[in-house]
DNA sequence: GTAACTGCAAAATATTTGCATCCTT
DNA sequence: AAGGATGCAAATATTTTGCAGTTAC
């Protein structure tokens, strides 16, 4: 495994990613950042944060990627089986990370990771 | 409304859809069809697919959008609450129509629709 | 006959990669 | 100094669209 370095380009990628109230899609991050850094890099950052497990990646109902602070997340444990939330209105996907669904599987399947989002209405724009 | 005709591009996309156990990928369709038409016939076949309710849309975890038949839903009920599971090791797509999960969303938010995948090893991989 | 559909090619998007150079540690 | 990170440009991949010609009903 590589040893991450602390560049500018990271962390300013990082802070809006924190900083934005909802997930951000890597096109929202490059005119985030200015010129601060090239296109390329805002992808190759984004790769590494994911992998460091500093942000987590959520697949928009659209098929968009886009990006989340890992908060509740640390070294040892990540939870990312609570439920995102995309609303119809703002357009806005939020992490609810105190809904987390119940199911049970069919014999013999087994679940390493869920993704669950939702699509509606959120409390802002009810 | 366009009044939807029914081409041989139509039946051909509709039978390969029907007769994969999996969901399957625009990729994969236009590998299916051959000759039968063109690669921009299968994205407006597709498209046209999903508006017409004969299949439904599926993002995958790595954000491939993928399409299934819509079995269980006739033109009124659509039953898209079910989960998506994801095999680790074959890669298959698969709806699981009897597994439905139960979460209760926080005040003033309000669902409309759901898209839940689990990943994992399934039942043929076991 | 008419509106829906298709093929082809070109355009619009999105993401990845090779390579020389720069920066962090 | 060494290796990770970056910029730039080119390569890939994916989906959309304009338009003239074809087909289903």
């Amino acid at each position: 495994m590589k040893k991450p370095r602390n560049t500018i380009a990271k962390r300013k990628i990082l802070e809006l990613i924190n900083e934005s109230p909802s997930a951000v899609s890597s096109q929202d991050i490059h005119a985030g950042v200015g010129t601060v850094c090239d296109r390329a890099t805002v992808y190759r950052v984004l790769g590494r944060l994911v992998d460091e497990g500093e942000v987590h990646k959520i697949i928009d109902l659209d098929g968009v990627i886009r990006y989340a602070p890992c908060d509740q997340c640390d070294d040892h444990h990540h939870h990312h089986d609570h439920i995102h939330f995309s609303c119809e209105k703002c357009n806005a996907l939020t992490c609810l990370e105190e809904v987390v669904p119940e199911f049970t599987l069919p014999k013999n399947y087994k679940a390493h990771s869920v993704n669950f989002t939702v699509s509606g209405i959120c409390e802002k724009c009810a």
